[in-house]
DNA sequence: TCTGGGGTCCTAGGACCC
DNA sequence: TCTGGGGTCCTAGGACCC
C-alpha cells in the first residue's frame, strides 16, 4: 500500500467562520444584530478578540486594545467572551463537516481542514459540496463562513481568505501562478510581519519574485526556513490533513496571565504564580501527564519579556513542585522593575506512569490533589484552593472570579 | 489607567560524554 | 605544540499561528 502512485491531484477545503467570536455573540442576542460590536476578554488589561464586520469598516481590529478600538467606533458595543459558547458552537460545526468527510482537521477553534480528494462520487463538484456545507451551517448554526478549495492546505487557505465574508473560492492549478506573481507575500500562511520586511530588504514583495528567489540565497539567510520560504512562493505544500486522533501530542501546558496592575511585591508575585501552577498542574494531571521542564515567563510594563526555566530530575504534575521550581527561578531574577505578566509552563512531557507511591506522605498528597481536583472540576476552580490564596475573608483572593480557566485549544495526549 | 492567552518549531552556544 | 568530532541535553530567545 505504501507504493500506491498518488494518481490524483488533491482536493483540500478549508473553512473559515466569519467573525465567529462576534458572530455567535450576535446570533445570541438579537439586539446585537448589525451593530458594530467587539468580542474582549474579561480582565481590565485586555483586547479586541473578534469585531463584527460591522466595527471592522470603522478599522476596529483583533489585537486592538479597547481604547483604540473605543476611538475608531465611538458606538461600538463591548461583549465579554464566553468560551463555553464558542466551543459548543464549534462542536456542532464539526459534527455537520462529518457528514462530508471523514478526515478532517480541526485547525482552530473556527477554522477546518478537510480531506475531500474523490468525494465526487458522493457530493458532486467541490464547489457543490462547500455550498452544501455553507447552507446547512447557515441553516442549522446561524452562522456564515468563508471556505477556499485547492490542491493542498496552503492553496486552500489562501483562497478562503480571497474572499470573506460568506465566500467561496475554488483553485485549480491553471489559476495558480497568475494569482502567486501578484500576491504580496505577508498573505501567505506562515510568513509574518518579520519575514516580510526582511524580504522587503532583499527586494522580493510578491509570491512570484520569492519562487523566483534562488533557494540557496534564501537558506543562507534563513536557514530552513528559506526553503519553505522558496516552496510557499511556489505555492508547494505536501503536509497532510490531519485527523482528530490522530494528532502530535503535546509539548507543553502553560497559563499565563497580565496582572490586573503591574506589581512589585514579590509576595503578591509568589501568589499569582501559586495560582499558575496549580492551572497548569491541574490540567497536567487531568490529562494524566508530567513534564521536567518549568518555564517561568516575565514580562515587564515595556513589553519587553524573557524566560527562566529548569529541569527536574523528574517528571511532575504536582502543583507544590511546579511552584517551588518557579519561585527558585525568580529568586534567580533580579527584577529591574515591576511585573506586568506572569507565565508558567510545564513541557519535556511524558505521560504519566501508574506507580505506586513509595512513601506515606506521597500517597497522602497525591489522594490530597485528587479531592481537590475532582472537586474543582465540579464546582469550578477554587472551590477549594491552597491556603496561601486564601485571603482573610476566606475567599480565593488575588485573582477575579470571572477567571476562566478554559482554553480555546484543549490538549490532548495520550 | 495602551497593547490577551495558548501554543509550535527553529536556532545557537555551552556543558558534558564517548 | 595548536588541539577531533559526533551526539545529546540544557537554556534563552525569536518567529509564527489562531
Amino acid at each position: 500500500m505504501g507504493e500506491t502512485v498518488q494518481l490524483r491531484e488533491r482536493v483540500i477545503m478549508h473553512l473559515d467562520m466569519d467573525a465567529f467570536f462576534a458572530s455567535v455573540e450576535q446570533r445570541c442576542n438579537p439586539r446585537l444584530r448589525g451593530r458594530a460590536i467587539a468580542v474582549i476578554g474579561s480582565a481590565g488589561r485586555t483586547v479586541v478578540t473578534t469585531a463584527s464586520y460591522e466595527a471592522r469598516r470603522y478599522g476596529v481590529k483583533a489585537g486592538m486594545n479597547r481604547y483604540e478600538a473605543a476611538m475608531l467606533c465611538p458606538r461600538l458595543i463591548f461583549v465579554i467572551g464566553n468560551n463555553r459558547k464558542y466551543i459548543d458552537t464549534s462542536i456542532r460545526i464539526l459534527n455537520i463537516l462529518k457528514d462530508f468527510s471523514p478526515t478532517i482537521e480541526p485547525y482552530s477553534i473556527d477554522e477546518e481542514f478537510l480531506e475531500i480528494t474523490g468525494s465526487e462520487l458522493l457530493f458532486g463538484p467541490p464547489q457543490d459540496t462547500a455550498r452544501v456545507i455553507k447552507e446547512r451551517i447557515e441553516r442549522e448554526i446561524g452562522l456564515t463562513c468563508s471556505i477556499g478549495i485547492a490542491p493542498n492546505k496552503l492553496l486552500a487557505k489562501l483562497a478562503t481568505h480571497m474572499e470573506k465574508p460568506d465566500g467561496l473560492v475554488v483553485l485549480g492549478r491553471d489559476d495558480i501562478p497568475s494569482i502567486l506573481e501578484k500576491l504580496p507575500v505577508g498573505e501567505v500562511w506562515g510568513i509574518g510581519r518579520r519575514l516580510t520586511a526582511h524580504l522587503k530588504e532583499m527586494g522580493v514583495e510578491r509570491c512570484g519574485q520569492l519562487g523566483r528567489y534562488p533557494v540557496s540565497r534564501l537558506r543562507r539567510r534563513f536557514g530552513i526556513v528559506g526553503e519553505r520560504l522558496s516552496l510557499m512562493g511556489r505555492g508547494i505544500d505536501e503536509s497532510p490533513v490531519v485527523p482528530v486522533g490522530k494528532e502530535a501530542t503535546a509539548k507543553s501546558v502553560g497559563h499565563s496571565t497580565t496582572l490586573p496592575r503591574d506589581v512589585s511585591d514579590r509576595g503578591v508575585i509568589r501568589r499569582h504564580l501559586l495560582h499558575l501552577s496549580e492551572m497548569v498542574g491541574r490540567r497536567a494531571r487531568r490529562y494524566r501527564i508530567m513534564g521536567k521542564r518549568i518555564t517561568l515567563t516575565v514580562r515587564y510594563p515595556d513589553f519587553y519579556t524573557f524566560t527562566r526555566q529548569k529541569s527536574l530530575p523528574l517528571p511532575t504534575n504536582d502543583t507544590d513542585a511546579i511552584l517551588r521550581a518557579s519561585l527558585s527561578l525568580l529568586d534567580k531574577v533580579r527584577l529591574r522593575e515591576s511585573v506586568r505578566l506572569l507565565g508558567v509552563s510545564l513541557a519535556g512531557l511524558v505521560t504519566e506512569y501508574p506507580q505506586l507511591p513509595l512513601f506515606e506522605e506521597e500517597l497522602r498528597r497525591e489522594r490530597l490533589l485528587e479531592t481537590m481536583d475532582a472537586v474543582n472540576d465540579r464546582f469550578g476552580d477554587f472551590t477549594l484552593s491552597w491556603g496561601t490564596l486564601l485571603d482573610r475573608d476566606g475567599k480565593a483572593g488575588v485573582i477575579s472570579p470571572a477567571w476562566r480557566p478554559e482554553g480555546v485549544k484543549k490538549v490532548e495526549v495520550r
